[in-house]
RNA sequence: GGAGAGAUGCCAGAGUGGUUGAAUGGGACGGUCUCGAAAACCGUUGUACGGGCAACUGUACCGAGGGUUCGAAUCCCUCUCUCUCCGCCA
């Protein structure tokens, strides 16, 4: 969440930010009002703070009239020491409320766009950030979508996943099954080469560690839930991965951090049928390999540019033709300051598919987890966040499929052969 | 799942109602000594939220949340987690 700091001292920023987020003048008001509501906190915490110095001092005497035996005047005090308890509970509970207040507003309101971000409202207002200047493929006349493709070489079976679990439940077999397990190996080797330790994390969490990254309360509707025992199945690694650091201090010789991780993940898409739904195109159970990064404010924006850097050299590996979005204000998510998106060419559906999300959150999730470093001169500082699919499988195997179609199979990329010990699909030779 | 034990500062570990934000030891940092280092000795070593230009100062925090009390790390309740034993089990 937003420091509070932030909305006083730079208010101008935090207008200009929320607006380019579409927000109304009235839902503007909430700056002023948390401004507000935190002025009645420190004055209830000042007042509150007054009494329960009147009361220790007041305990100590007692305390001191018991020992010396003077039990008579100790209890003539203990009388007066009710009427500051009684007015300090009223305070206690008015201090509460006011808190309570001030969070449910805070929640409310997003990160604030960096200033680079492009203007607008939808993701036609996306800017291109980076586009595709080769030649996108052309395919054989009789190309199909992946998700023939995949029926015609037996490399995923839609119906059995439906059978099993339900609809947007993909289930890979032989040679599309090698495929998966070959892409996430090369990701994370290609992190691990670039600096990044490599994690398996729980892919369930709590309810804390949901909200720490911002997945609760905004996104509540995304995740599964499983209500026995109060637990999320995580939408990203983002999630669990991040929260390693929950209310960490670290020193500042220790950033940057580097992670990664694969893990599933699982999205409901609640309300996303119909369109942009066939094959893999949207499914509930995907696998992703995520990088994360703890980094010092002052750098946080070269690091996401590395990171950017990184996912290009993925799917520059991978011969895929891809661009590159810098998303703009309306279509950014909630608790991001800067996203790019990465969006692969899908050749025979013709459409352009996002496989990667690289973000800097700056201190949005650190100040909701707590995590902080000392600078050099002693001063707390809240670490800035980081994060990119370094890259979500499911597309990226979409693409694969349809854009290396031949009349003969599938081709797969060089990078990928000594991971999968075969390249061709279709065709054995 | 059943029975028992426990949860204290960076770590180890005291503390069972009244200068306990917390003994002691270790670690880390600073200093003295030394050509340098080790050893020894001295000192420092929390976070959050307030007030103050500042020195400083108030409040809260000993797993979490409630309660008892004039006063709680210390007593009571609930929850979470850890350990030991039993059961089950990849």
């Amino acid at each position: 969440m937003l420091e509070i700091q932030i909305l006083r001292d730079q208010k101008a920023r935090a207008v200009a930010g929320l607006k380019k987020r579409g927000f109304s003048e009235e839902r503007l008001l909430a700056i002023d009002q948390i401004v507000s509501l935190d002025d009645q906190r420190k004055d209830l915490q000042t007042q509150l703070d007054v009494l329960l110095n009147e009361r220790n001092t007041l305990s100590e005497e007692i305390g001191n009239l018991f020992k010396s035996g003077k039990a008579q005047e100790a209890n003539q005090l203990k009388v007066k020491v009710q009427a500051t308890k009684d007015a300090a509970e009223a305070l206690e509970s008015k201090l509460q409320e006011t808190k309570a207040a001030l969070d449910a507003l805070l929640v409310t309101l997003p990160n604030i766009p960096h200033t680079t971000v492009p203007e607008g409202k939808t993701p036609e207002d996306n800017k291109v950030h980076k586009a595709w200047e080769g030649a996108l493929p052309t395919l054989p006349a009789n190309a199909i979508p992946h998700w023939e493709l995949a029926e015609k070489y037996n490399l995923i079976d839609f119906k059995l996943g439906t059978f099993l679990t339900g609809s947007g439940f993909p289930l890979y077999r032989g040679k599309g099954a090698r495929l998966q397990r070959a892409l996430i190996s090369y990701f994370l080797d290609q992190a691990r080469r670039a600096g990044f330790e490599e994690i398996q994390p729980p892919l369930m969490v709590n309810a804390e560690s949901a909200y720490a990254t911002g997945q609760l309360p905004d996104k509540e509707a995304q995740m599964y839930y499983v209500e026995k025992d109060d637990l999320y199945l995580i939408p990203t690694a983002e999630v669990p991965v991040t929260n390693m650091y929950r209310g960490q201090i670290v020193a500042e010789s220790d950033l940057p951090i580097k992670l990664t991780a694969y893990t599933p993940c699982f999205r409901r898409e609640a309300g996303s049928y119909g369109s942009d739904v066939k094959g893999l195109n949207r499914v509930h159970q995907f696998d992703k390999v995520e990088i994360v990064q703890f980094e010092h404010p002052s750098r946080s924006y070269d690091t996401l540019m590395e990171m950017v850097s990184h996912v290009s050299h993925l799917m520059d590996s991978l011969e895929l033709p891809y661009r590159i979005l810098h998303l703009c204000g309306g279509d950014m998510g909630f608790t991001s300051a800067t996203t790019y998106d990465f969006e692969v060419w899908s050749a025979a559906q013709q459409k352009w598919l996002e496989v990667s999300s690289v973000s800097n959150f700056e201190s949005f999730q650190a100040n909701r987890m707590k995590m902080r470093f000392r600078d050099d001169k002693g001063k707390m500082q809240l670490v800035h966040t980081l994060n990119g699919s370094a890259l979500a499988l499911a597309r990226i195997v979409a693409a694969l499929l349809e854009n290396n179609q031949t009349e003969k199979g599938i081709r797969l990329p060089q990078v990928l052969v000594p991971y999968t010990g075969f390249e061709w699909i279709g065709e054995e030779s």
